[in-house]
DNA sequence: ATAACTGTCATACTGTCCTATGACAGTCAC
DNA sequence: GTGACTGTCATAGGACAGTATGACAGTTAT
């Protein structure tokens, strides 16, 4: 059994990939957070088994969760272990919209350059999120019939 | 006379943001680009007086020019200058969606983070690409206003 | 209390990125 | 051809990011 597989997490790691590891799966868990497939209050893994199955440095997974810690995403209790917490952030609505607005930009421009019409740009971003809730219906289910 | 006033280029770079300067020289060029702030012919501004006026080294505005040619965002003839290039991928039309994939869902998740909905998320896009239509619209008068 | 687990921290190594300097090569006006 | 301009390249130094090692501290079951 490998040790993400209690959730129904899947973490790998490409060397390959200029991205640095721990960032990687920063990415990757935070995505897993958005889609449901981490629910608040799970545990994520624990530091050492995953590193051993990721071969990879205990130390990066520690970054990894310390970053995400930073970032309000997970929860650690030393001698517990690392929990998702519930998604709260802190700041006011009108700030957290614009906290957005940069990367958004960077996404028009680079729509431009990839002569991606504004219209089509919009018809993607809207079946990305309808593919996102997908997997997040999905995720609520699997998590219900597990409660039951 | 700035070495940028000749186009309605205004170029600056923050030593305290931790983004590498040549990374933000990229970044704002391509804006330019995509905000038909820069048409595309035009000659971006020369290495040495730029650096000079920005007060970094010439080789520093020189790697973000090669950045941007190996972009394809614009064209440099040695002796002559840089030019920016018309704007054309070399993709197909369904690979260069495919290619939007990715930072589209980074975008989806930090939104989620964020706690904005789905709904707002779109409008923001929505916000932001009247806002470039626009600028697009204004720059295109002053070049036609030149031009005559 | 012991053992096995959890995360934490200080430290050091390594590679790479960023920037700077100086010499070089093409273009153009005179 | 000379001089002033264009971009290019090789090289080197300094800083920092990414990773690795080992010792430490809290939690839980036995």
């Amino acid at each position: 059994m490998t040790v993400t597989g209690q959730v129904m997490l899947r973490l790998q790691v490409n060397f390959k990939s200029g991205l640095p590891v721990y960032l990687q799966l920063v990415e990757q868990i935070k995505a897993a957070a958005a889609s449901g497939t981490l629910q608040h209050g799970e545990p994520l893994p624990s530091i050492r088994p995953l590193a051993e199955e990721l071969r990879v440095n205990r130390n990066t997974i520690a970054k990894a969760y310390a970053e995400l810690e930073s970032l309000g995403v997970i929860e650690t209790i030393p001698g517990k272990g690392c929990f998702l917490k519930q998604n709260t952030s802190p700041f006011r609505a009108k700030v957290r919209a614009e906290m957005l607005a940069e990367p958004i930009d960077a996404l028009i421009v680079q729509a431009h350059h990839l002569q991606i019409s504004e219209a089509n740009l919009l018809r993607l971003v809207k079946e990305r999120l309808v593919e996102f809730e997908a997997q997040r219906q999905k995720a609520d289910a699997k998590s219900k019939e597990k409660a039951a």
